[in-house]
Parts: structure tokens; sequence; C-alpha cells
DNA sequence: GTCTACATCTGTC
DNA sequence: CTAACGGACAGATGTAGAC
């Protein structure tokens, strides 16, 4: 681990609140102070809540047809996911927080940590940011800076429950016997990197708080579980074992995949879905100038629908020679599907995903011309562009084509396109 | 028997 | 009207066939 600087390394995590739903706040003021969720594709599940939905009980992941009823009466408004928008708005976010530091590596759509060796009033910086991102998005974030990523991690939520703290945790400026009444008090689960279930097999052993977790023996951690875990003890007291990873690795998987509006059962049908799938995947692909060695496919049942007979599967097919062609992808996805199909099923979900990814220019030529030829390459550079042009699905492949069948997903309440899509802008009057 | 590639499962945000 | 429970990834674990 090479750190540019010889300072000690200092991290900050910037995570906004409640993301998904502060977006469609911040375009329509009205749903300000309500309870306000946003819904996984197909309406599923509440994946976004404002503090209000969350304050009505609501949870992460709640299935909206469960709680629908009780959330309206209490004048909640559930949104369908729009992920131009807050894919648009997190660009947005990122660029600004680029201000603040040089070092930044973006972790999800709406975090990202930043290396801050060599700062000094670290509190101020972080009410600096948050001013900064509300001001010019609208969107309240909250800081946590410490002496590693897991600690940066731990003071962010720390920043997000305590609102005497001003969404900002500073965990360098505490006291040894504060942090420990700090992290004593904190449930091991917040911890980044333990889940529900390392979280129950902690509990099995006593340690049940952060601080429990800080002071256990990492090498004992490390035979019972993994060299992982104990990395994250190591963390936890301070010691940086995570670097900032500022240049984002190369994808290793594409996978495009969606559950269906209804239950789907016939073969025409997967096709069209499957076919759907495999041309956005290749799309995305050439987004990134990568080529795929293998594409994979599956369907499978609703594991909900417990009464009902269960089967799933998937099946990989190799490329002689990496390709990004649409053709050829979409080609390869029907065959797989046509493999792993079995009639007299309701199928819930599929999705085709794209392996073995290696950058476009490093296929051998000779190859690339053999199996894709030259035309191929030029077929696919309209495709993308005419589509770019003139929207998602203006040039589709046959297997694409068609009406939409049953497996086309719900979303039954979803807001504006409003940073990306002129038409779908309210009419000004 | 072991090795390996593929399939499936788990966890994270 | 009824029925209705995410998606995109990485990495671990399981398993079947090759040798």
């Amino acid at each position: 681990m090479s750190e540019s600087s010889a300072l000690p390394p200092v991290f900050a995590l910037v995570d906004a609140n409640n993301f998904y739903a502060s977006c469609e706040t911040v375009f329509n003021p009205k749903l300000r102070g309500r309870p306000v969720i946003v819904l996984s594709n197909n309406d599923g599940c509440a994946i976004a809540r404002s503090a209000e939905a969350k304050a009505l009980g609501i949870k992460m992941g709640d299935p909206y047809f469960k709680i629908e009823k009780e959330f309206r009466k209490a004048g909640g408004v559930a949104l369908s996911s729009n992920f131009a928008l807050y894919a648009d708005m997190s660009n947005r976010v990122m660029s600004l927080l680029s201000e603040f530091s040089a070092r930044q590596e973006v972790y999800s759509i709406d975090e990202c940590f930043l290396g801050m060796e060599g700062h000094r009033e670290l509190t101020s910086i972080g009410l600096a940011i948050r001013s900064r991102i509300l001001t010019a998005t609208g969107l309240p974030v909250c800081v946590g800076f410490a002496p590693t990523k897991t600690l940066s991690k731990l003071a962010n939520h720390v920043a997000k429950k305590q609102p005497d703290w001003n969404g900002v945790c500073d965990l360098t400026a505490l006291s040894a016997s504060d942090q420990d009444a700090l992290v004593g008090g904190l449930d091991v689960a917040e911890v980044w990197g333990v889940g529900r279930r390392l979280a129950s097999a902690l509990h099995d052993m006593r340690i049940t708080t952060v601080r429990q977790l800080r002071d256990a023996n990492p090498k004992q951690i490390r035979s019972r579980f993994s060299v992982v875990l104990e990395r994250t003890v190591l963390e936890l007291r301070g010691i940086s074992c995570l670097a900032l990873e500022e240049v984002v690795p190369p994808r290793q998987q594409i996978v495009v995949s969606r559950s269906f509006g209804a239950p789907v059962y016939d073969l025409p049908d997967l096709e069209q879905a499957v076919g759907t799938f495999a041309a956005r995947a290749a799309e995305k692909l050439r987004g990134q100038s990568l080529a795929a060695g293998a594409v994979r496919v599956f369907i499978h049942t609703s594991p909900f629908r417990t009464q009902e007979p269960q089967y799933g599967k998937s099946v990989t097919l190799p490329f002689h020679a990496a390709c990004d062609d649409t053709l050829r992808i979409t080609g390869a996805s029907l065959a797989g599907l046509k493999h792993i199909y079995q009639p007299g099923y309701a199928f819930s979900k599929a999705g085709v995903m794209l392996d073995a990814l290696i950058a476009r220019d490093k296929v051998p030529v000779d190859l690339f011309e053999m199996v894709d030829g030259s035309k191929s390459q030029e077929l696919m550079r309209v495709l993308d562009s005419v589509n770019s042009k003139f929207g998602k699905g203006s040039i589709a492949t046959g297997a694409a084509c068609g009406a939409p069948g049953a497996w086309t997903m719900r979303q039954s309440n979803k807001s504006p396109a409003y940073t990306t899509q002129w038409d779908e802008l309210p009419k000004a009057r």
C-alpha cells in the first residue's frame, strides 16, 4: 500500500441521507415533510425511505404490497424508482466532492471516500461539504472522518444518528476514552462488512458491541472467521489496512436481469425478455469498451411462491473469441435459454450475464476480425448511436421486438427524469 | 482421487 | 379487478466431469 504522502491516513466518508427519496423531494418539494418511499423495479420493495417513512416503521426491503394500505392511510407517497435521475444527481454530488480532495473513491451511487491527509479542522470541512452539497443540489449528506475506512463508515453512521453532531463526526478529534464510550454503545452489526450472519455468529461468542469486536484477538478472529474480518478488527483499532481505490477496477461481469411484471410460462415470452436483456448487456459492454469471453443465461421461478413447483437454472456459453456484438450475444443467450427452459413453470425472473471480460483492444485482432468482421463493428456503432439519439430500443434485434409481454415491469408511479429528459419536464405556464 | 470449470449461494449497497 | 417480494455486482462454496 503506497500512500502518496508520508502523513498518517485520514479518510472522509460522505454519504447522502435517504438518497433516492431525497432526490425525489428535491424536484417535488411538496413531498417535503411527508413519508416518502422509493420502490425497487416492478414496484416490489421499499429501497429508500424518508425520515418520516422510517418513523412509520417502514423497513428497508419491505414488500410494498404488504405495507401499501397502512402506508397510504398515513399519508405516505410511494414512487417507482427513477435511476436515470439518481445517477445524474450522483454525478453532480461526486463532482462537487472532488473540490474537497483530489483523492476520491466513489464507493457507491451515494457514497464517496475522500483522502484527507494533511487537512486540519476536519469538522469545519465536514460542515462546508454539507453546505456545499445542500446548496448546489438540495441533497443532505453526512460526513465521517477517521484514520481508517472502516472507522470513517462508523463515524458517518454516528453523524447520521446523533442530531447534535450536526451531520459531521470526526473520530480523530475524540479522546481515547470518548471513543471507547462511543463504540461501546454501538451494535457490532453497524460495522462495515458485518452482515446478519456474521453479527449473529459474533453474538454467539459474546461479541455484541463494536468495542468488543475492536478488542477481540485478531488471530482468533482470523482462525474462527477470515482474514477479512481480522482486517476489520485492525481497522477498528485505527490501523489502516484498506487503501483508497482511486482507480475503478475493471468490471469482471456485466449483469442485466429483471423480475417479471407477471409470471411467464412460455418460451416465446422468455425469448423476448432474454433478447432484450442480451441487447442491453451488449450495449453496456461496448459502452465500457470491453468484450465478453462468455455469456450466461438464467431463469427461475419465484422463491416466494412456495406452494408452486420451483425450478431455476443457468448455463454458460463461451465464445470462441471474446466479442461485443449484440447479434452474437443475443444468439448465444437464446440458445442457452432453449437449453435450460422447461415448460410448465411460472417463471418470475430471467437474466443475461457477460463473463470473462477483457478490454476490447486486447482481443487479438485476427480473432476479432475472423469471428466478428469489421461489418459487425460498423453495425454496432450505428446501432449505439441511433439508440442514443432516438431513445432506447429505437432499433432492436428481432428477438427483442414486438408488443411488450407480461414480463415487462410495472412502474405505476414514476417521477419525470427531470435532469436528463427534456420531454419529461413539467410544462411551464 | 484430485483438479478445475462451471453452477449456485451469500453478502453488500 | 387481482396479485403482487430488487438489481448489480464480488467472492465463497458446492459439484460434476476430466484426467
